[in-house]
RNA sequence: CGGGGCGUAGCGCAGCCCGGUUAGCGCGCAUGGUUCGGGUCCAUGAGGUCCCCGGUUCAAAUCCGGGCGCCCCGACCA
């Protein structure tokens, strides 16, 4: 392996691919704008799916599948659906050699099919909710991709649900935006804002989407999540109708969410430093890896047997652990590589060890001697669990920090060019300003309204950009 | 789709201007030895449609024409 990455200071885009290739995560396919999620890079995706899927069924969800293909008719029934589907749809229009009746559409994402299906199955009042999750692959065909935060195939999970009234469907909408926040954080320890996105950010046919935002390591803004009010629009698309009590036919009102893969690049851009990864213990695929170091064959055999034995107790504490006992790579060589694929915590077995009947424990967080110590051996397991919890905690703490650092208030437009330009980060206003408005400055700074934030205390101030009065606080930023 | 860069061993590159033996270097890989508390060192070895098609020439990785692909930067998006 070649020795050192781009810095993210002198390269943020190459040191962003360089992490992801070489830690094993993913590699590009032969198919332009598509990846491949190698093993490692799974193993973190399904800690991240299971830890989602419980949060699901624990509000009540189930897991369901609809198909790949949908008929072209079904995009074109939601009017705003359609528009801002239509540029990235991959058509499917020949099968068995022959050309199709009507095209099928590779979905994009499954708002249209479920809205047919839930239209045959919901007759009544009594069968509301509807509450069904699906995990998936969506395809958008997309112009310009990067690995993990835009690929032309995705995975990801989508929440359909279904509900008798429109206060239900905004308490959906809402739990689960708040659902993701908790996942981000106790669980990816990457802190989020809450919001509404603006009219111009919002789902292609939804009437409210909610959002939650974090901050990357080049304080650009990444949506992590995002939870949508559809209102009547799909139910009245696709005659999704009940009778309520008094027997009177009424349109359900629904509601989609959905998280993706992309929450892996966020994981590795919001943790990341300049030695590779650093992941959140709770979804590192290996948590502890355990490095035997030895001089001679008599000690070898001895550290590496310890080595293992160690590691059983931590597998029986329900520790994801691996002792790399390989022989053709020193201890320093290993020390090097499983920092750059994010081990959390590292123990180091020697003979020293061995004599004082101890190990070394390493954090990733904490550079050099700062993040070692030595624990008595029979303290391995519970010195790992609270070395685990503390790292989680913080990297956390370092992201919520770099957070609030990077965001600025300003009360001009000057200003906040300049602030764009100099320091970047999320910038917070007063915001009274127009659709119009909204475009033109995205065309000058290319900063966009990232959210109104839920946070905000309802205090009145002055746009920054109209000079009207108003209560309504936006953030800004550049995203991806 | 616009701008930029690039296709030579698994990866990163040199050679190309100025055509001429057997196409080279580093990393990685294999084997043996050595080392091992922060990216060991040595030896030996395997590995090539020089992106593709066509042209010029006694002779093309090298010159000419056409194509294809990839990466980076800009307008749309989870």
């Amino acid at each position: 392996m070649s020795e050192k990455l781009p810095t993210r200071s002198e390269n943020y885009a190459e040191w962003y691919t360089q992490v992801i290739l070489r830690a094993e995560l993913a590699d590009y396919s032969p198919v332009r704008g598509c990846m491949v999620i190698r093993p490692y890079g799974y193993a973190l995706w399904e800690n991240i799916r299971n830890a989602l899927d419980r949060r699901f069924k624990e509000t009540g969800h189930v897991n369901a599948y609809f198909p790949l293909f949908i008929p072209m008719s079904f995009i074109e029934k939601e009017k705003q659906h359609v528009e801002g589907f239509a540029p990235e749809l991959a058509v499917v229009t020949h099968g068995g050699g022959k050309e199709l009746e009507e095209p099928l559409v590779v979905r994009p994402t499954s708002e249209t099919i479920i809205g047919y299906m839930y239209a045959k199955w919901i007759r009544s009042y009594r069968d509301l909710p509807v509450l069904i999750n699906q995990w998936a692959n969506v395809v958008r065909w997309e112009m310009r991709t990067r690995l993990f935060l835009r690929t032309m195939e995705f995975l990801w999970q989508e929440g359909h649900t279904a509900h008798a009234t429109a206060e239900e469907a905004e308490e959906e909408a809402r739990r689960m935006l708040d659902v993701y926040a908790d996942f981000l954080e106790n669980e990816a320890a990457i802190p989020v804002i809450k919001g509404q996105k603006s009219e111009i950010e919002k789902f292609a046919g939804a009437v409210r989407s909610y959002t939650v935002e974090a901050m990357m390591g080049n304080k650009w803004a990444l949506q992590a999540g995002t939870s949508h009010n559809l209102g009547q629009n799909f139910a009245k698309a696709f005659n999704i109708r009940y009778l309520d009590r008094n027997n009177q036919l009424q349109y359900v009102w629904t509601t989609s969410w959905g998280m993706s893969t992309r929450v892996v690049g966020a994981i590795v851009m919001v943790h990341g430093d300049d030695q590779g990864l650093r992941l959140p213990p709770r979804l590192a695929p290996i948590q502890v890896v355990i490095v035997p170091i030895w001089r001679q064959d008599v000690d070898k055999t001895r550290v590496v047997e310890t080595a293992h034995r160690v590691a059983a107790t931590l597998q029986e504490g329900g520790i994801r652990v691996h002792v790399d006992d390989r022989e053709e790579h020193t201890p320093g060589f290993k020390f090097n590589e499983w920092e750059l694929r994010g081990v959390p915590v590292r123990i180091e077995i020697g003979p020293r060890d061995l004599e004082a009947d101890q190990v070394v424990l390493a954090r990733r967080d904490m550079p050099g001697k700062e993040g070692r110590r030595t624990v008595p051996m029979a303290e391995v397991l519970s010195g790992v669990q609270v070395l685990l919890a503390e790292v989680h905690q913080s990297l956390f703490a370092q992201a919520k920090r770099f957070l609030e650092e990077n965001t600025h208030e300003v009360s001009t437009y000057e200003e906040f060019k300049e602030v764009l330009a100099t320091r970047g980060g999320f910038i917070r206003v007063f915001w009274a300003g127009s659709d119009e408005d909204e475009i033109r400055i995205k065309e000058e700074t290319k900063a966009t309204i990232r959210c109104y934030p839920f946070d905000h205390d309802g205090s009145e101030g002055t746009c920054f950009y109209t000079g009207k009065r108003t209560t309504r606080v936006a953030i800004f930023a550049r995203a991806y």
